[in-house]
DNA sequence: TCCTTAAATGAATGACATTCATTTAGTGGC
DNA sequence: GCCACTAAATGAATGTCATTCATTTAAGGA
């Protein structure tokens, strides 16, 4: 019963790259490319909690076992997942802006796309760039930024590097609950820090996250910004 | 047969704290302590990957089951090494040394303790202080450091976070493999990246994480040190 | 001695990811 | 047009987990 080949009208697919070598046979159904937009759309329904191999492969008409012949595990799927988010990460403003308002840019909307995703950090963070083709443009293009703006070649990817750790570690800070910080019974016992706490309180910021990452980034921007010749 | 209540000599495990409510019955074999340094025991032993509750039980001669009378999920069990993890975060130097090298030795410290932990960071990143009770010591002590440094109180905790953030996200590169960034062969289309890669790896540091962390860190002590009053 | 109760037991349960022997259906060679 | 080949899909296991629960065990206060 090959119910899976009739794309039930009730969601546009966007089926593409036939990924087929030379002269091979091939049908279709599942590739790559489906496997990650079927991923990303099952995420933002029902969460990383929500996506399991069973429920990804109901999202795409298709048995769990079927997955497996496309990707060789759920890692994969989140690598794949991961490597498409990054191209939603603004580096255009390499090209329009100077380097200290580019990197503002970036480092915005990096935190930005992977706030909403933070189970896909401790992948990202140690994943060869050979296996995220996206994430490797990515660098490509914020290295080249570094570059022209006379940023010392030998200390380009470490700068990027602790801009990136800066930006993960913040990513995590945004889904943070906002008592995070109540000490609670404990107050009596911790006055300076209650005390900072209470102060930081008092300004009522909406996003105190926001408020901690533009002051690290400025502190990064500036500081790197010595740097350049 | 209650073997359990032997304490087969075979380890020397450290119970302690009775723990009882007043005038109320009790036994013994396990406890919040034993459980945590039982659990740190098998992840020094068989990784994250090994932490098994399972696992954590044979540890302590002990029924899986038996456990869920002192913890109430495996997370608990995160939770209570990750606060035990943090009382070797040295804070310490906040007491003996000028403001920037405090911090500098704190952060080092912290980043050095957890590189070796890295699956707890989404379990600390986000867990309210009321929780881990020596976090909240840490985060006193730190505070205190700040507050007498002439730091401006309202700024204190956002300082904080973000030193933290950078300090996570950190602890990731020092786990990550070596070649992370070799771009193999995308590399004639990542020219700028390669050139930066390369002229890295021509400097032969033993830890290139380390660089990236020292880059990092001294950007935000002087920036942060540029608020003090 | 008996009663109360915290703590331990071991046998389920229910999610999962992943594997494998089969089946299905395009495609290129003839 | 037919065949043989083979990528891709199927569904029925498997094995590993965390977690639950009905019982049992034993210490301490009465």
């Amino acid at each position: 019963m090959p119910a899976a080949t009739s794309a039930t009208a009730d969601s546009p697919r966007p089926e593409a790259k036939p990924r087929r070598r030379a002269g091979r046979p091939a049908a279709a159904v599942l590739d790559q490319d489906g496997i990650t937009s079927g991923a990303l759309r099952l995420i933002r329904k029902s969460g990383y909690d929500g996506f399991t191999m069973a429920a990804l492969a109901r999202t795409l008409n298709v048995a769990p076992s079927a997955l497996y012949n496309h990707v060789s595990s759920k890692r994969d799927v989140l690598v794949l997942v991961q490597d498409h988010l990054t191209s939603f990460v603004d580096v255009s403003t390499f090209e329009k802006e100077p380097w200290d308002q580019a990197v503002r840019d970036w480092a915005w909307s990096y935190r930005e796309v992977f706030s909403k995703h933070t189970p896909l950090i401790p992948v990202i963070a140690v994943l060869p760039v050979t296996d995220a083709p996206k994430t490797l443009a990515m660098y490509e293009a914020v290295s080249a930024g570094f570059s022209r703006a006379g940023f010392p070649q030998e200390r380009i990817v470490s700068a990027i590097v602790a801009l990136e750790s800066f930006i993960f570690g913040s990513a995590y800070d945004v889904t943070a609950p906002a008592d995070i910080f109540d000490s609670g019974s404990m107050a009596a016992s911790t006055p300076n820090f209650t005390a900072a706490v209470d102060s930081l309180a008092e300004q009522g910021f909406e996003r105190p996250a926001d408020v901690a990452f533009s002051l690290g980034l400025e502190a990064l921007i500036a500081g790197f910004g010595a740097l350049r010749t």
